[in-house]
DNA sequence: GCAAGGTC
């Protein structure tokens, strides 16, 4: 048993495609690509090549997904150059529970060559495309418009439309224009509370309507109760966890931003105290054995508070966990494995997303909360206007899971059918509609894991590069609650060696900016607003910030593993398309500089 | 100097 550490082998231009200088970008949709292997990675593919030697068959047993596959064939391939006759099998596997390895062992694959071909076709259009793209739109806008000589302006299928929805963000909210709407009342005082009756009609954005509606409502002297009705209601514990889950939640109640996330969680699963942290899966595989890992954090000696739950669980109170409707086929979900102390975790982020995969974890194997919802609904002077309320009647998860919030905003007093009282005071209100936020980096997550945008194990990264790219800034909401680019203000200084150019970074504090979570937005500079309106203006059909290119790719990439496609089709169409776009952005340079201009210069300071 | 995908 010996092991490879992900891909081995890097594809790249040859030689003469290398220098910037030395080509026309356009030529990299064509030019010549090899394979290398990168040199850190040596040793493991003449490690291969060596075993091989020796051995009759190679037993792959890479995960069990389309760059898994991929990375098998690259081991078949060092194996083969060792021992040109030797067999090669592959097993399918998604966790490493001793019956299930064994059940893999015992029905050993054989590779999937079209899903290896489907990432050989990504890998390609991600290459040829990336740089070719960055290359050109590097060259045409170094030194200009405060730019520095070397700026590196890249372009990627999955940084570019993980900017587009920074940049969509942003510019609904600055394009927001408010609207204002009236709506009508009704207080009631009983046994000391003052319960709020909504209108049924929620609100009108017509006044003349409400003014109407409200002076005939007026005519009423009491209001009827017309019914009270009390319903079950249920609060769902958590799906089990799985790495998109875990960076929103990071963000939204650890305070750590995705890669911070990602980092801890990393490092728990090299000590051997939590599972893989990159998997899709959020359903638990029927062999797992639930009662087994709860049991571990039972005696909870290092006082994290959740021994006397996990307790409750093994002695009756365990409900099996939700089954979500994704499965990875590769990973379970994330869980705890060993029990850590709070002291044998050094770092305050490992803290924090130990205890959270623990706690996420007792949640998934808990009963859902349980309550009853009350609405109270009455008519005053023929209009209807409505209360309710919640009592939660079993916390059950609630209990160990601190994160989820489930309570009334309001008590009601007690309210009888058919009774009726007089309201204690009745008025007509208006409010506006408010603009959206700034983007939230779970927002942002969810946005690209709808899209198909990265992977589990990119996401974070991706985020990471636009901001090192100065495309978008990391803010803190306060400090980004002012809409509007010109006005001068509410954006903050520039930064270090780039002036005014790229806008912003003002208001963070501390460690917020790049290290905080929860209470950040992102706002695009305004290179990065520039190079996606430059895009929508002079290639509008193709939409290279918009997600639906990427999902394209994904498409076909599903294709080539059907069989419908072959990789040389799907790379030859892809090709064509963003040779398309090339052309248009190079004929129209001029148009495309001057959009670039337009957003850039008009606000750099 | 480019991409995105693995992984520690």
């Amino acid at each position: 048993m010996t092991a490879v550490q992900g891909h081995t082998e890097e594809i790249d231009f040859i030689d003469r495609y290398r220098k910037w200088s030395d080509c026309d970008p356009v030529e990299l949709f064509d030019a010549q690509i090899t394979k290398n292997i990168d040199k850190s990675k040596q040793s493991i593919a003449d490690n291969i090549q060596k075993e091989a030697r020796s051995a009759s068959v190679l037993f792959i047993w890479t995960d069990c997904d389309r760059e898994g596959e991929y990375i098998g064939t690259e081991v078949r391939a060092f194996a083969l150059r060792g021992n040109a006759s030797i067999e090669v099998k592959r097993a399918q596997f998604s966790n490493i529970e001793k019956s299930h390895v064994i059940r893999a062992a015992n029905n050993p694959k054989d590779l999937d060559e079209r899903q290896a071909l489907a990432v050989a076709a990504r890998m390609e259009l991600d290459l040829r495309i990336g740089a070719a793209l960055t290359r050109f739109q590097s060259l045409k806008l170094q030194g200009r418009y405060g730019l520095p000589p070397d700026a590196l302006i890249s372009y990627g299928s999955c940084q570019f439309p993980t900017l587009g929805f920074v940049v969509d963000r942003y510019m609904r909210v600055k394009n927001f224009v408010p609207e204002t709407f009236w709506y009508v009342k009704l207080l009631h005082t009983r046994d000391q509370t003052t319960t709020t009756f909504n209108w049924d009609r929620s609100r009108l954005f017509d006044r003349m309507a409400v003014v109407l509606l409200f002076e005939s409502c007026m005519t009423g002297d009491t209001a009827l109760v017309k019914g009270v009705a009390r319903k079950p209601a249920r609060k769902y514990k958590p799906l089990p966890l799985t790495t998109v889950e875990l960076q929103k939640q990071g963000s939204r109640f650890l305070g750590m931003n995705s890669q911070r996330v990602m980092k801890a969680a990393e490092s728990l699963y090299t000590s051997g105290f939590i599972s893989y942290p990159r998997t899709e899966t959020d359903q638990y595989d029927q062999t797992i054995n639930l009662q087994n890992l709860i049991g571990k954090q039972k005696d909870d000696t290092g006082n994290w508070g959740w021994g006397g739950y996990a307790q409750g669980l093994l002695n009756g109170e365990f409900d099996q966990p939700r089954r979500g409707k994704h499965n990875d086929k590769a990973h379970p979900p994330i869980h705890p494995v060993a029990y850590a102390t709070s002291s044998a975790l050094s770092d305050p982020d490992k803290r924090k997303v130990y205890e959270f995969v623990v706690r996420h974890f007792l949640a998934c194997c808990s009963k859902d909360a349980l309550g009853e919802t009350t609405t109270v609904n009455i008519d005053y002077g023929g209009e209807g206007f409505h209360a309710s309320g919640l009592t939660v009647i079993e916390r059950n998860y609630l209990d160990v899971y601190p994160w989820d919030r489930w309570e009334s905003s309001q008590m009601l007093p007690r309210y009888q059918e058919g009774e009726r009282f007089s309201p204690n005071e009745v008025t007509m209100q208006d409010g506006k509609t408010t603009a959206p936020g700034y983007l939230t980096e779970p927002e942002l997550i969810a946005l690209m894991d709808a899209n198909g945008i990265g992977t589990d194990a990119t996401m974070a990264e991706h985020i990471d590069k636009i901001q090192h790219r100065e495309y978008v800034f990391s803010l803190s909401r306060n400090a980004a609650t002012a809409p509007g680019r010109g006005s001068g203000r509410g954006r903050g200084r520039g930064r270090g060696g780039r002036g005014g150019l790229t806008g912003a970074r003002g208001g963070d504090s501390g460690g917020g900016g790049g290290g905080g979570g929860g209470n950040n937005v992102f706002v695009p500079s305004n290179l990065g607003v520039a190079l996606v309106e430059a895009y929508d203006v002079i290639a509008s059909d193709m939409s290279l910030s918009r997600p639906f290119l990427r999902k394209e790719m994904e498409l076909n990439m599903k294709r080539i593993c059907n069989g419908e496609l072959s990789k040389e089709s799907v790379v030859h169409q892809s090709l064509e398309q963003y040779r398309d776009v090339y052309a248009k952005v190079s004929l129209r340079i001029d148009q495309f500089r001057q959009t670039c201009a337009r957003y850039i210069e008009a606000n750099a300071n």
